[in-house]
DNA sequence: CTTTGACTCTCCCCTAACCGGAGACCCTAA
DNA sequence: TTAGGGTCTCCGGTTAGGGGAGAGTCAAAG
């Protein structure tokens, strides 16, 4: 029999490890004196001990460890946890290269601008009804004259943000298939020409634009990159949200921030 | 100026997090009222939250990010910190992808033998103490009477386990290049044939063989295709650490407990 | 037989980035 | 004025242990 310090030192884990072992049930003493509280060991204890250490390295917890060694698993079953648990390593390994990934990127971009410039984030965009009009406009610019007609066709207290999406499939210069308006609480009634329909609940690429809408098409720079170096692929037509903004709207209002929102997937 | 609930939905982060960055003077709200408590957020913070979310995608700590954003940093410490990111990120890759390649061999195993053999693990072995004889001995079970002389010559108290290391690159059958010996606590006076010397710190892949010698080969194996498979080298002599026997030793007992300790290095 | 120094016990707090819930307070629309 | 939903702080929990305090224990030395 060996005390707790002589078994740590002689299996080279420490003495809070194996209490805690103890505590949750996986290691238990061979012997504990009832009057002191001793702990004492069993050489024989090693191999599970190595067993435990063996599954904690596969990267088990310890609540499954008890399972896997005190409930008497099936080979099926014990099987099954395996299955499960390389499924979910490889998901881990597949998530930490694809962080590599985007770091590498990232710092890419720091050296060669020396800064940090637009952040682009995944997000889940919640399912959201729309109030809206759509269009083929002449022009980008061309957009804000629907925003009108929108707000006089719904009530004021339903109506939120502002947000145009672009349905083209890629981006153009004219003849601009856009539809405009405002995210509403709640399914208002549509009217002539303002529909309202609901947007589904979407994974989006995002960035934050702040300053003049002239300057917009950098934050579309960086947004579609990141996208393309990040593996995902473009999946629904591009959202602008406009967070910040004054009537009427300037072309070179610094305080203006926008959200441009681009739905994607992962790429294979 | 926005509530919490609304700067939540808007920004698809939940309320216990915003809470927990202005504690951690990650993004204080706009305003807060001194009588209720209540935060109260501007849009134009939304930026700000866009880049927190940005670095903890890249894995930074919500200190690190503190320091990025809070504390005037230069583009040569931002470069620093994101090159250290990205090293410490890489040695993540490759452990996660380590641990999935050591989960799916254990897998084979499992598949090919319905159930857990033995485990192997990597470990340290502490600095040690050994008093000992090697000499070349015609074939492994002939190393039993290397012991006694050993035993003769120190002092009963100093007199740790019994450990054997097999000095040849290589197995073989005859011939072999055997030390014998115990580990002893302290230095102790080292006399005619028996050495007393100190045993580095090596790391080492370990198993545990619960049984009878005869069967030891099995542990063998095992260990050395783990090695093999988990992308390690030898990096010294094979040694046999005896913790569980008695004497006079039998081949077929059952209840002896080795343990095989391979020193190795990670392989390129 | 006693002392002494090393060892061990339990208990409590700490880690990172939040989540869940309790009880109290606040805001606003009907 | 009230009701219902929103918000506040505080407490406790999550993993796998680590650090330390204060009290009790063991074994060798005197």
């Amino acid at each position: 029999m060996l005390r707790i310090g002589d078994f740590s030192s002689l299996s080279q884990i420490s003495i809070k490890t194996l209490r805690h072992y103890d505590e949750q049930g996986l290691l238990p003493p061979a012997h504990v004196d009832s009057t002191t509280g001793y702990r004492y060991y069993a050489i024989s204890q090693l191999p599970r001990l190595h067993r435990i250490l063996a599954l904690r390295d596969l990267g088990f917890s310890l609540d499954q460890i008890g399972s896997i060694l005190n409930d008497g698993i099936t080979a099926e079953q014990l099987r099954g946890m395996f299955l499960l648990r390389q499924a979910e390593q490889q998901a881990r390994v597949e998530e930490e290269q694809s962080r590599l990934g985007r770091l590498h990127a990232r710092l890419g971009l720091i050296e060669r601008e020396n800064s940090m410039s637009n952040e682009v984030i995944i997000k889940q965009a919640p399912a959201q009804w729309i109030a809206s009009v759509r269009e083929t406009i002449p022009n980008y610019p061309s957009v804000g004259k629907l925003y009108g007609e929108v707000y006089a066709a719904i009530p004021a207290t339903s109506c939120g943000i502002g947000v145009a999406i672009w349905h083209d499939p890629d981006f153009r210069e004219q003849d601009v298939d856009a539809e405009a308006g405002f995210y509403v609480k709640d399914k208002v009634a549509a009217s002539g020409r303002v529909q309202v329909h609901e947007l589904p609940a979407v994974t989006v690429a995002s960035t934050m634009h702040h300053g003049a809408y002239k300057r917009l098409m950098e934050a579309y720079d960086t947004l579609l990159r990141w996208v393309g170096e990040s593996g995902y692929a473009k999946a629904g037509p591009i959202r602008e949200l406009y967070l910040q903004i004054s009537m009427p709207v300037r072309q070179d209002d610094e305080s203006y921030i926008t959200e441009i929102q681009l739905p994607v997937v992962k790429a294979a």
